[in-house]
DNA sequence: AACCTTGCTGCAAGCGTTTGCCAATTTTTG
DNA sequence: CAAAAATTGGCAAACGCTTGCAGCAAGGTT
C-alpha cells in the first residue's frame, strides 16, 4: 500500500471520471461523496471505491463556483510580526483544521484601508473571516458584519460577533498588585491611538488609579513594539513614575531594553507590567511580570463561533459575545517601589523572595 | 469619494454585468481587464470605468476554473509554534502579496504524510508551495517537484528549486569562537532525527572538531522545542563537555531555563550557542550567541524563485539554487571555557552549590 | 389489482471566467 | 484602388461541480 507515493495522472480524475469508471451520473457521485443519506449504501460504496483508486480529489474552485462555499476563512492580523498573534495564529490553524477549513492569512499593515480592500478583493475566496486588531470605525465594522460573517477579535461592537480578552479587568489586578508594593504613580505607556484595546486598557487603569487613590498618568501612543519601547522607556522616566503598565508585551521588552541600556534596575528603580504575556516574557531579564491573555484559547472561540455561523446558514443570525478573563502573572519585572516617604521596607524584603535574580 | 463605505449590491457585479453596461461581450471586457494589449484602448478605458462603478470583483474561483490558475501559494511550515517561521510567514507574505499573490499557511505538525496529504487535497487551490523543513525524503520530495511547482527552504535535493541557509559554515565560525574561548569538548545537541538541516549541522560541527582538534559529540535528539531544552540541558551536563552548540534557539532557550533551575551559570560553567537567531534570541537571559539565520529573506527569495517560475509557466524548468550565509553573532551566552584541565570540578561544585532551590 | 408513497438515480441547467476561432472592420501595401 | 494584412470584438465551448426536477422502481396501502 504506496499510494501516496504513486505518480499521480497527467490530468488529475473529476467527477466525471469516477462517474464513467461506475457507469453512473455525475450527479449521483457528487451526492455519494457530498451528501450520504441521498444515495443507496451499495452504489456509494462502489463509488468510494472507485474514487480512492482514482485519486479522486475535489476541485475547490469548481465546488466553490456553485455552492459559494469555499470551506476556508480569512484571518487578519494588523501586523504579523507581533508575538501576540502566533499564538492567536496557531489558535486559528489548528481550529480550522480540525473544522475542515483552510486558513487565508492576511497582513493589513495596520492599515484599515488595507483591511477592507483585502477583505473585498478576496471576497469569493473565503467564507467568513476573523478579524484581530481591526481599525475599522464601529460604522464601518457593524456595515461589513452585515456583508461579512466575521467574528472580532478583540472588539466589541454592536452586532459584530466578537470574543474579548478582558485585559482591562486584568489591569484592576495588576494595578492592585502594584498599589500594594507601594507604588503611588503609576503611567501607562499607550499603544496606538486608533487601538481599541489600547482604550480599555487605560480607562480600566485610570478608574482603578481612582479607586485606589493612586495617581496615574499617559505616555505615548507609542508603536506597540520594541523600537516604540525605547521611546516609551524614556518618557516613562522622564515622567517620574515608580511603576509602568504598558500597552503589550512587546512595548515592555522594548522598554527592558532601554532601562537596561540606561543603567535604571528593574524592578529596583522601576516596575514594569506588560499585557498579553507572549513568546518572550517568561524569559526576558528580568522575566515580564505580565497580563496573561489566553490568545490561543480566544483564537479557538473565535473560530468555533465562526464555522458554527457559517454551517447553520444563518447570515447575520446569531450575534455572540465571548469574553475571555486574563490573569496577573507576577514574575521578576515588579517589585517593591523605591524607598519613600511612606517606608515600605518590609515589604520590599518579602517581595523580593520570588525576584531574586543572580547576578 | 466614500466609495469603500457604500453598501455592495446584493449581488456583486460580474463580466456580463459590466458587459452589458458598456454594450459590449463578456470577452471583450475579460480581455480588457487581463489582456490589456488585445483590446483598444477607447473600449477598455470605457470598460474598466464602469467595472470600477459596479464595483466589479473578479471571482478568483471561476477564473480559477477555466485558468488553472489561482495566484496564491501554499506555504508549508512543520510547526507554526517555533519563531523561527515567524520570520519565513513574515517574508512570503509580505514578498507574495507584492507579486498579487495570496499565502495559504499550512502546518504540518512534523509529519511527512501529513504535508503531501494536504497539497493533495488543497492541490488546486494554490499554483505552487514553499516547502519549510519538509520531512519528505529525497524520492518522494523529487517526485513531487514533478507534478507542482516548489521551492524548498533549507533542503538542497537533486531537481527541487531551493534556498539554503548556509547553517553548517555558521557552525565553523561558531566552533573556531569556542574553541579560541578555551573550549575542547563540545557537543552538539540534536534537533529532531529527520530534519535535513539538523543532520548538516551536526556533520559541519564535526569535521570542524578534527579540524580544530577538539573533541565532539552528540547528544539527542531532542524535539526541536523548548521543553526539548530541558532534557537536552540535562544530558549536556551529563556529557561532561564545557560547551555545546544546539540545533535551534528554540531548544537553546529551553535549555538555558534548566541551567538556571538547576544553578548552572551560562557562560561561566557551561558556553551555549544556538541556530537561527529567533525572536526573543537578544533578550533571553544570558543573551544568545546565535548563528544568525537570514530567514526572512530567505523567505523572500524562496517567493522570487517560485513566482518567477509561475510566471514563465515552464513547468519544470528552472531549477535554481540559492544559498545565503549566516554569520555568528556573539551575546552573553558564549564565554571563557572554565579552568580546569582534567576534571570540570569547580563547575560541579558550583552547581551543586545553587541547585536547592526555595520552593 | 390499481394507486400512492418513498427512495434512488439521471438529466440538464447553471455558476463566472477564459480562450480558440471566426467575422467584421480598419490599416497597410503594391 | 483593390487586395492583403492586421486589428478588434463576438460567439460559444469549455472548466468541474452542485442541485432542482423528473423518471423509475419497489414496497405499502386501500
Amino acid at each position: 500500500m504506496r499510494r501516496t507515493e504513486d505518480a499521480l495522472p497527467r490530468r488529475p480524475a473529476t467527477l466525471a471520471d469516477v462517474a464513467r469508471a461506475c457507469g453512473v451520473a455525475t450527479s449521483t457521485v457528487s451526492r455519494a461523496l457530498t451528501n450520504p443519506g441521498r444515495v443507496n449504501p451499495a452504489t456509494r460504496e462502489r463509488i468510494e471505491k472507485a474514487a480512492r483508486e482514482l485519486g479522486y480529489v475535489p476541485n475547490s474552485q469548481a465546488r466553490a463556483l456553485t455552492s459559494g462555499r469555499t470551506r476556508s476563512v480569512a484571518v487578519l492580523v494588523s501586523d504579523i510580526t507581533n508575538p501576540f498573534y502566533f499564538d492567536i495564529i496557531r489558535g486559528t490553524q489548528q481550529q480550522l483544521k480540525a473544522a475542515g477549513y483552510t486558513q487565508l492569512l492576511i497582513d493589513t499593515e495596520e492599515s484599515d484601508e488595507h483591511e477592507v480592500e483585502m477583505l473585498r478583493a478576496l471576497r469569493r475566496s473565503y467564507d467568513g473571516a476573523i478579524l484581530t486588531a481591526t481599525r475599522l470605525t464601529d460604522r464601518r465594522l457593524t456595515a461589513l458584519a452585515e456583508e461579512i460573517p466575521l467574528v472580532a477579535i478583540n472588539r466589541q461592537t454592536k452586532g459584530v460577533a466578537s470574543v474579548f480578552i478582558d485585559t482591562p479587568s486584568g489591569v484592576d489586578q495588576a494595578m492592585e498588585h502594584l498599589v500594594s508594593l507601594g507604588h503611588r504613580t503609576i503611567a501607562y505607556a499607550s499603544g496606538p491611538a486608533t487601538s481599541w484595546p489600547n482604550e480599555g486598557r487605560w480607562r480600566a487603569l485610570q478608574k482603578a488609579g481612582q479607586r485606589l487613590g493612586v495617581d496615574t498618568r499617559m505616555v505615548g501612543p507609542f508603536s506597540p513594539n520594541r523600537s516604540g519601547g525605547t521611546a516609551a522607556a524614556d518618557a516613562v522616566l522622564n515622567s517620574g513614575v515608580t511603576a509602568c503598565i504598558a500597552f503589550n508585551d512587546l512595548l515592555a521588552i522594548g522598554m527592558l531594553g532601554r532601562f537596561e541600556q540606561r543603567g535604571v534596575r528593574v524592578p529596583h528603580d522601576i516596575s514594569l507590567v506588560g499585557c498579553d504575556d507572549i513568546f518572550g516574557a517568561d524569559f526576558c531579564n528580568p522575566p515580564l511580570t505580565t497580563l496573561t491573555a489566553p490568545a490561543e484559547q480566544a483564537a479557538r472561540v473565535a473560530v468555533s463561533m465562526l464555522v458554527a455561523r457559517l454551517g447553520t446558514q444563518l447570515p447575520g443570525g446569531i450575534r455572540q459575545a465571548a469574553t475571555l478573563p486574563t490573569h496577573l502573572t507576577v514574575r521578576g519585572s515588579s517589585g517593591p517601589a523605591p524607598a519613600a516617604p511612606g517606608g515600605n521596607t518590609t515589604r520590599r524584603r518579602s517581595a523580593a523572595s520570588h525576584t531574586e535574580r543572580p547576578s
